[in-house]
Parts: structure tokens; sequence; C-alpha cells
DNA sequence: ATTAACTTGTGAATAATTTCACAAAGTCCG
DNA sequence: CGGACTTTGTGAAATTATTCACAAGTTAAT
């Protein structure tokens, strides 16, 4: 085993190889190779296997991984063998496709609380979750054990909600608007800008004539 | 002027100060510093000016950049300065999401098309765009001169929409499905995986206590 | 039992990216 | 004007990440 510090982009792949591991087990497989399980996603067998061994010795010589077991053990490393529950602030459409996009539960994403400012929003219901005035995020944060937030707010509103996210006792504050935040230390962050990868292929477009 | 490869992530960057320029040509500032233009973002000032070398010398010693002069010039970069027609596939609540979200168009993304499979959706209007069949999109893209795509189906159906969107002339696939997706040498592809965020943020979360 | 074919785990080599360090140029002010 | 202060642009150094190369364990077939 490795003890050098695990590189930031081998826990994004991490992510993608308990995806797939989940894949291969609903499908019965018992076995499958780290070229198996880079192939999909064009990564080297030697990275799939450099990025496990940060971790541990999973394997096999000659037959590979178990799909059961490295599954449960990524699962156990990424910290998703359990639930944890999400604040969701901006119930506007994004926040809304967020709401109900199936791929946070299926990981143990579970947002258990939704937030708005707007009057025309706030006590409406959204299959049962009542939309709450921010205003009440301190107190539902602890009510709930709230560790992860989610700013669904338009760029304008994003650092408001994101300080009181922050007080509110929130550890990861997850941004979809197209504005960096500037959060505590102890807060962590991650920007989602959706933008910024249609620009990318912009940016090859262009060159292409 | 370096005439090295540029990094992937500079591009990435790129988008980024792009962004940040068009909030301080709005705001009136005429004159920006590297540093500045990092800082928010938590850049240093010194791989801003290496990014930006990989294209020109826009600055001027002791003053800075034009904030005027140097957003043109990444806009023109990032090939943003003119208009791209993109197509949706998947009438669902993330696709309604990604429809009426504003940061596209504020880029020059424009989505021309809307298509789903379901007879329930297919003829419906959002804001004047009408849902069209999936059997309709090669005809659309051509007479709409449609370079990318955006695949917001669920993962079962999302490789079949790449196979179609790529056999229809479209150069580049943006894909929300939580799937790879094996696209033709000649198309570009890029994934956003939401619950790979959240994974992340709970690995580190996990090791805090 | 032997051989050929796989496959992992990992040190070493390579490649890519970021940061440092600093010369050169521009600004500001008395 | 002169000197203190800014700021860019860029080689060189340092750091980080990926790929190579291969020993060693495993499997399967004859």
């Amino acid at each position: 085993m490795n003890f050098k510090k695990v590189p930031l982009t081998a826990i994004r792949r991490l992510s993608i190889y308990a995806r797939m591991l989940a894949g291969l087990e609903a499908d019965g497989k018992q076995q499958v190779s780290s070229r198996d399980l880079g192939e999909t996603a064009s990564i080297p067998s030697t990275q799939v296997r450099k990025d496990l061994a940060y971790f541990g010795q999973f394997g096999k010589r000659g037959s590979g991984y178990s799909v059961k077991e490295l599954g449960f053990r990524l699962r156990k490393i990424l910290g998703i063998d359990r639930a944890w529950n999400v604040a969701l602030v901006g119930a506007g459409n994004l926040g809304r496709a967020l709401f109900s996009y199936p791929g946070f539960s299926k990981q143990g994403f579970r947002i258990v609380a939704v937030f708005d400012n707007s009057p025309g929003k706030v006590n409406k219901s959204w299959k049962g979750t009542r939309i709450q005035s921010i205003k009440e995020l301190s107190k539902t944060v602890r009510e709930k054990n709230i560790s992860i937030g989610i700013v669904a707010v338009p760029a304008s509103g994003a650092q408001e909600v994101a300080d009181e996210m922050c007080k509110a006792g929130i550890k990861a504050v997850l941004n979809f608007a197209p504005k960096r935040l500037k959060v505590p230390t102890g807060c962590m962050q991650a920007n989602v800008d959706l933008a910024i990868e249609l620009e990318n292929f912009s940016y090859y477009l262009s060159k292409l004539r």
C-alpha cells in the first residue's frame, strides 16, 4: 500500500469505478479486471491499479477483483456506505431537477430539506417535503443533522446562501451558481458550472475550421 | 508566446477569467491585474499569467490588463463570441432545468431544439419550442445547424441517444447521465456527473471523524 | 505436471502542470 | 527627474500525475 497523499483525481475516478461495479454486480458478474474496469471510461488499467493501491490490495493475481468485495470496499472508502443528509437551497427549475434526480438518492444522498426565500414558494410542498424559508435553515440543519448543502439559486444570491450554510454548520457546499464563493476554512466547496463544459466545446469546435 | 500544447485545465480556467471579466466590465472597471483575476477563484497570479501566455501578450506591465480588451480576446479564444445551436434530448426535470438555465444563453449557447421519446411529451411546447420526437433529430440537426447535443435522459437510454446525435452530425455531446458513453472519433464528449461531486464530499467528510 | 496466458502491485521513468524567481517595462509621486 | 512600487511574461525548478516495465502470483488446458 502506498501512503502518499491521494491525488484528488484518483478520488474522482474511484467514484467512476464504484458506479461501474454497481452495474456489474447488478448484471451478476463475479470478477472484474483492472482492464475491464477502466475500459469504458478510457482509463488505462495501470491507472486503475494505482488508484486502488492507494487504499489497499483488493485484487488477486490472475483473476482480478471480486466485484462484490471491491464494490463494498470502494463504497466504504468513498463514505457512501451510509446516508448523508443534504439541504437544497433554491426551489427553481434547477432545484426541482436536483431534488428529483435519482442519482443522488441512489448513492445515499438524501435531500431532506428544501429552502427558498420567495413567498410564492415557501410552504408549498414537493413530494411531501415542505419548502422552508431560508430563515429556518440554521435550525433545520441542526435538527436534521445535515452536513451537505446545495446552492441552486441565481449568482446574485449565492454568496449569501453559502454564508448562511457555513454558519449553520454545513461542512460542504455544492454550488451551481456561475460564481465562485468564499467559504471559511473547515468548509469544503465544489462548483458545477454547467456553461464551462459548453465553453470547452466551443473552444475546440472553433478550432476545427 | 508559448506554442506548447495548451493544458485542458488552462482552457477551463480561461472560462473562469472570462466570466469574471464580464462581471468587472459590468461594474465599469477598466483595468485588472492577474492577481485580482485569480483571487476570487484562488488561482495564483502566476498561473493566470501562464494561462494567458499560451495565447498571447495581453497585458501591460505596471498596470495589468484592459478589462474590455482581455474580455474580448478571451471570448474570441473560447469561441463564445458567436452563438452556438444546441439540441437537448430529454424533456424531464433535468432537461427542463437546463432548458431554462440562463447561464447557457448568456454565453451564447442556444437550445434551439428539444427532443423526447415519450408520447406524452412530444408535441408539447416549452416557451414556444415544440418538443420533437427523437426520430426528427437528424433532420433538425441539419436544418438548424446544430453542433452541440445535451443528453438529459436516464442512463439506460443515454448511449442510444448519443449514437443518434453523432450519426446526425453533432460534434460535441454533453452527457448528464451517470454512465460513460462511447462516441466515435471526431465527436467530443464531456460528462457532468452530479453525484460524483457529492461523493467527493463524502470521502472527505468521512475522514473528518 | 508443465506450459502458456492472465493479472496484480509497485518501483522507476516519463510526462504534465504548477510554482518560483526575476528581468524588463510601466506607473506614481514628490 | 529619480526612486519606490507595480505588474507582466517567461525560463527554470519543483511538484504532481501518469505510464512503463516487470516480478510474482493465479488460472486453465493439455
